[in-house]
DNA sequence: GCCGGAACGA
DNA sequence: TCGTTCCGGC
């Protein structure tokens, strides 16, 4: 049977809870919990079981790199109930997030995108604190 | 692989 | 508003 497609999406790793309600809400959409791209790539990157499917690049702030963009798009896709999910439309979607300032590209280095935590978490979210190794520590409940 | 316009849906 | 799908171009 196919339940995780149903409603609801947390990640149900098992206790593996990392982002609390501001992190899956929107400010223009009330109730709505529409997970956002980022926010799931956060995810993943704060994982270790992950590391061989997306992982920090060491030495540069906020950078990471896709090392399995198939194994990522077919993530992405299961949480959003997209099976034709791939990453030529996921690369899309993070496309779309240069003009917001949410990410760059770093060019040159396949797979390589850049978090903007400047623009990012320092203002909206000052819950988070980010390492100089690039790990990311949620503070939550203190 | 990566870019970005366009149409479209929730 | 945030993708998803499709796609021509580089």
């Amino acid at each position: 049977m196919k339940a995780g497609c149903s409603m609801v999406e947390k990640p149900e790793g098992g206790g593996g809870y990392q982002f609390p309600d501001w992190a899956y809400k929107t400010e223009s959409s009330p109730g709505s919990r529409q997970i956002q791209l980022w926010h799931f790539i956060l995810e993943l990157l704060q994982k270790e079981e992950f590391r061989h499917v997306i992982a920090w690049q060491q030495g540069e702030y906020g950078e990471f790199v896709i090392k399995d963009p198939d194994e990522v798009a077919r993530l992405w896709g299961r949480r959003k109930c997209k099976p034709q999910m791939n990453y030529d439309k996921l690369s899309r979607a993070l496309r779309y997030y240069y003009n917001k300032r949410i990410l760059h590209k770093t060019k040159g280095k396949r797979f390589t995108y850049k978090f903007n935590f400047n623009k990012l978490v320092m203002p909206n979210y000052p819950f988070i604190n980010i390492r100089s190794s690039g790990k990311i520590t949620p503070l939550v409940g203190n």
